[in-house]
DNA sequence: TTGAAAGCGCTAACAT
DNA sequence: ATGTTAGCGCTTTCAA
């Protein structure tokens, strides 16, 4: 990369020269036309592009942030990262420049890939997001040197941000149970998560001792998108019988198996009541609007945000963990109000 | 901020040896224990955290790539992030490390807080979305020297890419007419915003020259969100008789449009037909499913990030702009096959 | 086991 | 109108 220096010595000028035409000082300076035009050529030949880490050190003094990453994958689940986001903006507007905020992507299962983590060359700490188990078990295993917050994932080395996944499953069993349900069935996605298998797992254990069947022909699987929840309810459709009460890990796939089940006539409620998991803004807007528990996403991102600077500015040690709890949002689609039943 | 200097000085040793322990090779350079407490010790005492532009200048040699940063507004529009994003990745994934990205947040209408912008410290170019006219206005008025690419703003010093906002409009006013409509309503969200101003003035001057009525008691706005859509059609209802027809300039408003006409008992298509904005993937799962323009969000984003890395390596010269086509997508709540009609 | 010092690329103060 | 230079904070080589 071509640096200050090389133009300077392409234009036969000095270095202070070239800088301050670079940086659209020249006239200011007084630099000649013919300077300017020679700095500009040399810059314009050799690709020149600032060097971003020499000149804020030159130039910033004392206001040195903490840089704070948000690694977060980029595969379907981006769409959750707007509320993460929100969170974070409601809670720290105008509290002027605590931190620097960068959203850094990442390929699932490939956090390895990412040495800026060892290097600690681009943040002073980072929120992991959306861990798979194999970047759980990378993190595990390696020294790890800049401060990291697990969102929704536990960790006996690091500090976390979650809520009691299984417990959000147990409470959705009850839930069926006490409504009277002999059977129920699950949508999953099909990614490699904690959050997910835990929330199967409560829900599959509490069933289990109620005495809610739940058969593995009604334990499906698809993206974690509306696509993905639409084409699990046709798959199950296509298996026979449904279940009574369904089970939607996510809210996006909660909206597509609604319409899947809207397509076949299946009622919802009367038919089958679903339950969704997240909360999302639009499951209030659904036809009929979704029943789900609510996942404190804005809470938990401002706790992740104030626990990093806690962990950056060693005022705590880590690990540390904060655990929040869910809720039931009770709506039509299941156990809510219905006009037409 | 302290720095390595202040901490060796405080703990009575050198920069280097500092440096060694506060890394964690501290064993690998066989200090003794003693004497990394005491930097530890002085570490945490001062508060200390690394400068990461220093750390970077001094380590990376080469490889310094560029730095890309999305100016994106923390209002309610970032949930139309994750398609820009999804549109990056989709583009460039697997193709090395050509940028380095990072999503700058900002507060609408005060891009003018942003010095880096000026600066140029934190990001070797910009891409600006959602600039409301405050912030075109300054961006106009002042000299950035940062490279920027406005996302779907129309200007005559900055690089652009867009769609034709204003013939969008138009699209839906033909089609409305062509569908026989004599009367018809606009649902907008209240931000400050070119793109939606001109799907406005697109669709009402179109309307005009066909005769399709669009009186302005039919022509609402509310927030960016499925609430503000639901309150939208709410508002439109207590002032009397609705349009036959109507256009939602976002989808997420349309979302919450349809649901209030729902829960009025109002059908859509058979007795307000509905067009949205934008194409957001669960458009296709709404109950009916809704008609859109699509945005090509993905490719645009993609567009973006390649016009910029070409200004930024100055293979272009500022202005160059790129026009995209939107389309329709036809369901069944305006012109879509729709089973009980 | 530790210290000294060079130098990453840049800006700005100072010198001509 | 342009050149010279110090120094931002850090890492790492070399010396002791």
């Amino acid at each position: 990369m071509a640096s200050i220096k090389e133009i300077a010595k392409l234009a036969g000028i000095s270095m202070g020269t070239a800088s301050f035409v670079l940086n659209g000082k020249g006239d200011q300076m007084r630099i000649s036309k013919a300077t300017q035009e020679k700095v500009l050529a040399a810059a314009k030949e050799l690709g020149y592009r600032p060097n971003i880490s020499a000149r804020r050190l030159r130039s910033e003094g004392e206001k040195v942030v903490p840089v704070i990453a948000i690694l977060w994958t980029l595969d379907t689940r981006v769409s959750l990262i707007s509320r993460f986001l929100e969170g974070i903006q409601g809670t720290f507007a105008g509290q002027g420049d605590g931190f620097e905020l960068m959203v850094q992507p990442y390929e699932n299962s490939k956090l390895d890939k990412l040495n800026s983590l060892i290097t600690g060359t681009r943040f002073n700490g980072a929120i992991v997001a959306n861990a798979s188990d194999e970047d759980i078990a990378y993190l595990e295993n390696n020294e790890i040197n800049v401060p990291i917050v697990l969102y929704q994932r536990k960790s006996d080395k690091y500090s976390t941000v979650s809520v009691d996944s299984y417990q959000s499953g147990v409470m959705v069993a009850d839930l069926f149970a006490n409504r009277g349900h002999k059977t129920s069935g699950i949508i999953l996605p099909n990614v490699s998560s904690q959050a997910v298998r835990l929330r199967k797992e409560g829900f599959m254990d509490r069933a289990h001792s109620y005495g809610l069947q739940v058969p593995s022909n009604h334990i499906v699987s698809g993206s974690f998108s509306e696509e993905g929840g639409y084409q699990c309810v046709k798959e199950l459709i296509s298996k026979g019988e449904l279940p009574s009460s369904l089970f939607t890990l996510s809210d996006q796939m909660a909206v597509g198996a609604l319409t899947a089940l809207y397509e076949e006539g299946i009622r919802v409620p009367q038919d089958v009541e679903i339950m969704g998991h997240d909360n999302n803004e639009n499951t209030k807007f659904t036809i009929p609007s979704l029943s789900t528990i609510h996942l404190p996403v804005e809470e938990m991102a401002a706790a992740c945000v104030n626990m990093l600077m806690d962990l950056i500015e060693q005022k705590v040690k880590a690990p540390v963990s904060k655990l929040f709890n869910s809720s039931f949002v009770i709506r039509q689609s299941c156990g809510g109000v219905c006009e037409d039943n």
